[in-house]
RNA sequence: CGGGCCGUGGCGCAGUUUGGUUAGCGCGCUUGACUGGGGGUCAAGAGGUCGCCGGUUCGAAUCCGGCCGGCCCGACCA
């Protein structure tokens, strides 16, 4: 029987076990068959064990040019090298390839999960309104989720994810403390209705996540169980190859005290953060303005210039024509910024407040809002005109009662400020607190800024930008108080679970590592999440040699027990290496006339670009080296 | 949701300002030949309701209106 061929080297359209199918030929009517499955793959055993994947049956398509509406280069990157293709906007296709990636992702996860004693579950993504009315987040969560009515008109949403769910279970079933600790992990599609998707798969509207639950008898359990977590991740994401930062972090909507990021530094990280290089010290950019600097670290005038702190000048007013800015009165006067006095006025749900900082800062006005639980607005100018305040001549002397007075630390412990006259075209030096305006309350609310001191060490604190890939809450009894889930404890008494939660993006790790792995010429997967462990790389196909050797090569790296791919494709050479290179696989063995002359192929190691060549017979023992030495 | 840009074979683009009858180019795809160690060469092909709807006009990819979709910046967020 002749098989059937075609032009890419096809050798069967119905041998799909990749290992029954025979050698790399026919192309054509010159070029020899090879005859038989390659030795170490005889047998149903070994056929089984094999995990070989040849070129010409994958679906892998690659693209030469970068896709027009892609820009982050993970994006740009995981489309071109075959792993995804674009539905809709922010929601994927995963190819081949891509999934295998995910999958090696997801094995990592749940091994660790596992070894945590997280036990797996599966909970739907269409899930009833109510719950999520009782916790007040069918409110709170607002457009971002996604929201249907079902034929019988019934509330549904999609889940981004699932406290609601889960307590209710718990709340079903885990009904002693005997019960108890429990955590209950799944590992599926989250949507979230994103206002604006962007950086491809890094923040899409459908996303694949691991998220797991807690549930404990009390405080002090919920905090070993989120201690183990924090250590599960970490051995997860190391596992992985990805870098990451843990930092202290803001709840957002989940809620909860305590909870910490797990960012993966990359260019396009949608995640500021800071971090201090001398002490290890980290926390989100948010988080850090409300509380992870304390007073004594902020800067004041005094430290920013170096200068000596003044003696309490009196306060004089001065002349400043057309000084509605900082940057306008510091050049006229010749004062540096920070030794201005900014006041800035907010509504603050209703009630005003004045906002006093370095001219030099910005108000963080998340962290503003945090700070004081309510929402805030910047004044209106007809609000300036009704507290009898003039925009860009402000002062904190001349803010009236009733205005609640917050001051930046750095305020507080400063004299001698340049502040507004509170009458057009006039500032005042020589402000001083306590002397010549009131405090209400010290707040630190001020933007932190590359080089601002490190709460912990003093040291410089360095702004830099990661991706949210872990995020782990100790979410307390809010969610079964909401809910009404409790267990029996050992005294009798009946209590609210008390609980954690914790999530790892898949699908945002996958791109994570793309961002942090790949150069000029394509993705350099770390070796835990390629999707083949080795790529065999026939350069002229129509050399019987060197079709022969690929083809025992192919088998046996996989009798090695590596995931291979065998580039089968009747195409240049050049095609083949940039395609290589392309889709990332960690090492290339290449087999070509040139190196069986001499008896050898040529191993690369893509990640570092090494080259190094090896015997036909120890090519296998080679390259299993090569990749275990791969990062 | 504000601001900007863009929808033309699978992908990347030109053509639109100044309407004109066969809508081009590169890549990819098909067939054949040559080639075969870094996206090679030649030849012959296939493939397009120019995002959708409506209007203006003798005539619309091109002008006007509406809608849909996509990207970037901002606000927001895993």
């Amino acid at each position: 029987m002749l098989p059937s061929m075609d032009r890419r080297g096809c050798v069967s359209r119905n041998g799909m076990t990749p290992c029954a199918t025979v050698g790399v030929g026919p192309y054509g009517p010159r070029v020899p068959t090879v005859k038989g499955p390659p030795p170490g793959c005889q047998g149903r055993a070994a056929r089984l064990r094999c995990l070989v994947m040849r070129r010409t049956r994958l679906l892998l398509p690659t693209l030469r040019e970068t896709p027009a509406d892609a820009e982050a280069p993970s994006h740009v990157l995981l489309v071109r090298a075959g792993f995804v293709r674009p539905v809709a906007a922010g929601v994927f296709t995963a190819l081949p390839l891509g999934v295998r990636t995910l999958r090696r992702i997801e094995t990592i996860v749940r091994e660790e999960m596992d070894a945590a004693g997280a036990q797996e579950l599966r909970m739907p993504i269409v899930v009833p309104a109510d719950p999520w009315k009782r916790t007040g987040r069918w409110e709170a969560y607002g457009e971002e989720m996604f929201k249907l009515r079902d034929r019988a008109g019934r509330e549904l949403g999609l889940a981004p994810t699932h406290e609601e769910v889960v307590t209710l279970l718990a709340g079903a079933e885990l009904r002693s403390y005997r019960d108890l600790p429990a955590n209950l992990y799944q590992i599926g599609w989250k949507y979230r209705d994103e206002v604006r998707p962007r950086f491809g798969l890094l923040r899409g509207r459908e996303f694949l996540m691991k998220d797991a639950y807690s549930f404990d008898r009390d405080e002090e359990g919920l905090r070993r169980s989120y201690e183990a977590m924090r250590a599960a991740y970490r051995r997860i994401f190391r596992r992985c190859g990805v870098e990451v930062r843990e930092v202290e972090a803001d709840a957002g909507l989940i809620g909860g005290q305590v909870n910490h990021e797990f960012l993966a530094p990359a260019g396009v990280g949608e995640d500021l953060f800071v971090r201090c290089d001398a002490c290890g010290h980290a926390a989100d950019l948010e988080a850090a303005a409300v509380g992870g600097l304390g007073a004594g670290a902020a800067p004041g005038p005094v430290a920013a210039t170096g200068q000596p702190v003044p003696g309490a000048a009196p306060l004089v007013e001065v002349q400043t024509p057309g000084c509605a800015t900082i940057e306008a009165l510091s050049a006229f006067l010749g004062v540096p910024a920070e030794r201005t006095l900014k006041c800035m006025l907010y509504d603050a749900g209703g009630a005003p407040v004045a906002v006093l900082l370095p001219g030099d800062r910005e108000v963080d006005e998340r962290a503003l809002a945090r700070a004081l639980g309510r929402e805030v607005r910047p004044f209106t100018a007809q609000e300036f005109e009704a507290h009898g305040l003039v925009k860009g001549y402000v002062g904190p002397q001349g803010v009236p009662e009733g205005i609640d007075v917050l001051a930046d630390p750095a305020v507080a412990a400063g004299l001698d400020w340049v502040a507004g006259g509170n009458q057009p075209d006039v500032h005042a030096t020589g402000v001083a607190p306590g002397r010549d305006f009131r405090i209400d309350r010290v707040l630190r609310v001020a933007r932190v800024r590359d080089g601002d001191p490190c709460p912990a060490c003093g040291g410089p604190l360095a702004i830099a930008r990661g991706i949210v890939v872990g995020h782990v809450y100790q979410l307390g009894a809010r969610y079964a108080e909401a809910l009404g889930a409790t267990f029996l404890d050992e005294d009798g008494a009946e209590r609210h679970h008390v609980m954690g939660c914790y999530g790892v993006g898949i699908s945002r790790v996958m791109a994570a590592a793309a961002e942090q792995h790949h150069d000029e010429a394509g993705l350099r997967w770390p070796r835990a999440l390629a999707p083949f462990d080795v790529l065999v790389l026939p350069t002229n196909m129509d050399d019987p040699d060197v079709l022969r050797t690929a083809g025992e090569l192919e088998a046996g790296l996989a009798a090695a027990g590596l995931d291979v791919l065998l580039d089968d494709r009747l195409v240049a050479a050049g095609v083949k290496f940039a395609d290589a290179d392309l889709i990332g696989v960690p090492v290339q063995v290449v087999a070509g006339r040139r190196g069986l002359s001499a008896g050898a192929v040529d191993l690369k190691v893509r990640a570092t670009g090494e080259r190094a060549q090896a015997p036909v017979g120890e090519t296998v023992a080679a390259a299993v080296r090569a990749l275990a030495a791969a990062p």
